[in-house]
DNA sequence: ATGAAAAGCGAATGACTACTAGGTTTCCGA
DNA sequence: TCGGAAACCTAGTAGTCATTCGCTTTTCAT
């Protein structure tokens, strides 16, 4: 029994099974594009680790050896996904507002478009646990995006105290801290069972206590 | 060259480099917590999906098969481990405790304690964040899991309303909810750089305004 | 002391992984 | 239209994985 026919069998199986069909060159820039696309959705239901490159290829319609000719290799995919997420949720909101109320109003915002892409919450609850570990590819990565996110974050709400509409006793620190710890937290539950908690509302019922101004 | 004798070759270095030699039998029950402990380790660091059998039978110094002798396969090893952390963290918390506050301050004592086992933490993140996915053999576990932790902690929050020390405007559900949510979330950055907060003052400082009484 | 049950082992199976070498096909600018 | 570069492929390398088979060793109740 020769191992390259079940192999190749396998492989041609997986093909008619899922993704598209491998065609005709594609354009450069757009093709990298594709890939990152299918490199969220494979490690955003398998992770980093257990997310492979050749279920990506797959979704995209290309060989294993032809994706890495993109991405030489599986942590520099990674590195290409992370950004991809970035800019996708930068434009919601901007942390150097004028007014500190508007970032928080960009926020709820950016949770409610978070509830129209579940690939992308998944991606990021999945490779922050995953990158917890202090081997993981993506771990400096993430300790450096709390802390970037925390710092500004306080800076909002230290901009809110500045106009006079922090309610007495609020600490911007720990407000920041606590906010992004109870969404990230809100996203694991409305992940593992959507129909059970509406994230916004709930954002908002956490913020309004610690404000002198209507959200 | 014998692909044999690499395996070999490699296997033989792993044992001297990581875990104990392989001695003499144990007795039943404690190998197979023993087994359950490295599992905690493992599946923690590497998730479930990504964390080898051989790995956890290395640190407790015997075979793979040997491993799969108690537990006939991964799934049920993970079974076994999600047992035992709960066993280990129900320990803290009486969620019928007659005063509700009791149950808070149990809850905050749980937190406390998490603080001194950094394994059992980052297993939870690692394997709920990974249990989202449909497919995971973890999933419903964790479903049933929340859905059972929400509803207690509502209760707990419900009779502490009955003994009249709840802040007017307080919905239980949603206190217990955003409660849970915010250690989750707590506990992930924690993981990812434990110098940067204290989660028990963390959620104290969510908790007190909530309440008419000193937590 | 003995025999069955439990504990453990090595080796193999068939699947998967990231990554590479070397070749072919397509595209696009000059 | 022609040549080089970029895109892509097949086939392989050198592993890893979970699980199973058949076997030996140990333990323990009778």
């Amino acid at each position: 029994m020769a191992p390259e026919s079940l192999r190749s069998a396998a492989r041609i199986e997986r093909m008619t099974l899922t993704g598209k069909p491998r065609g005709e060159y594609a354009k450069t820039a757009s093709r990298k594009r594709e890939i990152l696309e299918a490199g969220i959705d494979v490690f955003s239901t398998s992770g980093f680790r257990s997310g492979s490159i050749r279920e990506i290829a797959d979704k995209v319609g290309m060989s294993q050896a032809g994706l890495l000719h993109h991405f030489t290799n599986k942590n520099e995919l990674l590195a290409g996904v992370l950004e991809l997420r970035d800019n996708r949720s930068r434009a919601y909101i901007d942390f150097d507002a004028p007014l500190g109320v508007e970032a928080l109003r960009g926020y709820l915002g950016l949770i409610e478009y978070n509830t129209s892409v579940r690939g992308l919450v998944e991606l990021h609850c999945v490779l922050s646990a995953e990158a917890t570990s202090h081997a993981h590819p993506a771990h400096d990565y993430f300790v450096e995006r709390y802390r970037y996110v925390v710092e500004s974050m306080t800076k909002v709400f230290r901009r809110i105290a500045d106009a006079g509409m922090l309610a007495p006793g609020v600490v911007p620190e720990n407000a920041a801290r606590a906010l992004i710890a109870l969404t990230d937290g809100l996203q694991v539950q409305w992940l593992l069972d959507s129909s059970s908690l509406d994230m916004v509302d709930e954002a908002r019922r956490y913020l309004q206590p610690l404000l002198l101004v209507e959200l």
